[in-house]
DNA sequence: TGCTGTCCTTGATTCCTGTCAATTGGCGGG
DNA sequence: CCCGCCAATTGACAGGAATCAAGGACAGCA
């Protein structure tokens, strides 16, 4: 995937992007050390605690962002309140709209974010002089894209129980996108309301279906957060797959 | 709708592409006459009925399309058989998943259908050579992103009354992306059971729902397709804005 | 004209999920 | 240590959509 680059004890590399984990993933791996420096000089780094708002449904935000760490929820809501999650991202994604100011998407940090943001402008005029950049972004758009339609299967298709049980697998998978073993152990990034709002379904029901679940020792949970999967191929059964 | 153009005498041009109703839409509307002629001559063109499969879920497909004409439904269907329509798509769209074989999406036509179709290969190497046409993906792509997010809060969040209204609405808009009036009139382009698939709902479900937008004088319905809409604005309180 | 098949509508009933409400459990503050 | 707060769980009940089943509308065709 990532190609290996010979500068990364190249002084020319700023200090800022030295010692980024995201250095070499998403849109930045795409960069020159040269074009690193003149991005940086308008970058501004920074951690933001959960349900910090990153980019306004309607009001213009001025910046595009990469996920360092974290998880971002991208949301959308009805006049009358009901919401549903429409997405979710992960390190080292790119956040934002390219080309157009509204996109009728909030994104919130879901957990603790670390995220370094650039002004629109620069942006946007790298995307004009590095067909390379551009390429990334159609890239990284067309993957949205994909999980976009396989949320769409879960949403207007699944039952209640194999919506929650397709979450445990994303959360799953993309925690860990190269475990090996069948077990996995993880955190979960949110809380039941979240996730009812990202499976069009409710709090309680959401409930439900984990102390199902967990009835039946698909999962274990202990402090509503921790989450431990004994056998994956179990758990992707009750996914429906 | 489509602007008069200078070169449609140019001999440059191939005279698949001077009498072509895309030839300055869509992903063509990059090329040069030079690129074109190129092109065209791997592009074969022809008309498909209703039905027809255009990609292959897991079959390698092992060309690109640009639709002329007609509508082009996106699904997904699971192991049991349950199946969800993940997008629609209208001339001049571009068919077919850039950089990658699998997709986990079959296209079939919904009406009759016109495309022109090129070799992966072609579009590939021209991608690479021309950072302008990866532009026009890109900003499809993002188009169809933003598409896929709405219609999963109407997957996850509505009613099925608001549903089958949405679909109306989106029908309404796709056909005519450029009305004045209030009043609409067109033919739907799919079946009961395509738009229950599309809503995530039964084909039942559909059809009293639509009983009820008639009877509350809504909608019109002649012969099962044809629709005609009096009051856009009615439609679209129906639909949950 | 009647037959047959397909698509759609309508009706009766079931059941999954939503709604409303009460309870539990963890955690921090006084 | 108790209290209050918040998130999550659990229970009782209602409602909306699915399911199962029957009945129309219409086209093609002999």
């Amino acid at each position: 995937m990532d190609i290996q680059r010979k500068d990364v004890h190249n002084s020319d590399t700023p200090l800022l992007c030295q010692a980024c984990e995201s250095r070499h993933r998403g849109v930045c791996g795409a960069l020159t050390s040269e074009q690193l420096l003149q991005l940086s000089k308008h970058s501004t780094r920074r951690t933001v605690e959960p349900e910090t708002e990153l980019v306004g449904e309607s009001l213009k935000t001025k910046t595009y962002s990469n996920i360092i760490s974290g998880v971002v929820k991208l949301s959308k809501m009805m006049a009358d309140g009901r919401q549903q999650i429409v997405g979710l991202q992960f390190a080292p994604d790119f956040l934002g709209r390219p080309f157009r100011q509204e996109n009728g998407v909030s994104a919130q940090a879901a957990t603790e974010v670390k995220v370094c943001s650039f002004p629109k402008a620069a942006i946007e005029r790298m995307i004009r002089e590095m067909p390379e950049l551009e390429h990334k972004l159609l890239e990284q758009t067309l993957t949205e894209l994909d999980e976009a339609r396989d949320w769409m299967l879960t949403l207007g298709r699944k039952t209640a129980g194999e919506k929650v049980a397709s979450f445990l697998l994303l959360i799953a998978t993309h925690a860990f996108p190269d475990n090996e073993s069948d077990t996995v152990t993880f955190d979960l990034p949110m809380s039941r309301t979240d996730i009812a709002d990202f499976l069009g379904l409710t709090m309680e029901t959401v409930s439900r279906q984990l102390t199902k679940l967990r009835k039946d020792d698909v999962i274990r949970i202990v402090n509503n957060r921790h989450v431990t999967i004994p056998d994956l191929t179990r758990l992707s059964d009750r996914a429906g797959f």
